[in-house]
DNA sequence: CTCCCGATAT
DNA sequence: ATATCAGGAG
């Protein structure tokens, strides 16, 4: 499957900007901290999370402290990050689950990982990345507004997506892709007010300026 | 498809 | 007031 010129233009600009190095925007210090931080990211900002994984992650220092905490306050200590409730619910239980059936380590694999609760494609992606180095496109709301604008695929579903860009981007890029794409989203190609005037990816854009 | 749901920019 | 933020489950 040969990589098309518009792809290596896109790609080749990306690497310059911004590097190839793997970094993640979750503060965490092992593979379970970064679960729980990106159970906790889902439609929810990193900078917001790394607010709250602070504390929480102080105060619950295990995933045994997790896997035994009351509900309501796990609610309360992570509230900000919306979607409180089902985020507690499911921390808890994706606690349990990985001290009961994978002896207190998080999976590597897809579907290990997407049978947790609160774990989806995304979130396993994330995981499977950044803990275990396996090459994954992680289709967060970045990789997919950003996809789509650059025409890299014309699917809405995150999945979809991700088979177009595992056909369209060599596998050494999967996951630089994937952090080059949210720093350029972050500060260039912003979902509400897009700064087309200094984006250094215009003219390989299809709806610029829109 | 609907619900979960707070913080922030516009 | 409305859209959007590193989504997932029923």
């Amino acid at each position: 499957m040969a990589v098309t010129k518009h792809t290596k233009q896109i790609l080749a600009r990306l690497d310059e900007a911004y590097g190839t190095e793997q970094i993640c925007y979750l503060n965490h210090e092992n593979a379970w901290q970064l679960l729980m931080a990106t159970i906790l990211s889902a439609q929810c900002t990193d900078a917001r999370v790394n607010i709250v994984t602070k504390d929480l992650f102080v105060k619950y220092d295990s995933l045994e402290k997790f896997a035994n905490a009351d509900v309501k306050e796990l609610e309360e200590d992570i509230r900000s990050t919306g979607f409180y409730r089902n985020k507690a619910k499911n921390m808890i239980a994706c606690a349990r689950r990985i001290i009961d059936e994978f002896g207190g380590e998080v999976p590597s694999s897809l579907d290990d990982l997407t049978s947790l609760a609160g774990v989806g494609r995304k979130t396993a992606n994330v995981i499977r990345g950044n803990i275990f180095h396996d090459p994954s496109i992680v289709v967060d709301t970045h990789v997919k507004r950003i996809s789509k604008r650059l025409g890299l695929t014309k699917h809405e579903d995150p999945y979809q997506i991700e088979l177009d860009l595992m056909k369209e981007l060599p596998k050494d890029h999967w996951i630089s892709y994937n952090m080059q794409i949210i720093t350029f989203g972050r500060q260039i190609c912003i979902a509400r007010s897009p700064k087309c005037e200094e984006c250094f990816l215009a003219d390989l854009c299809k709806v610029k300026g829109k």
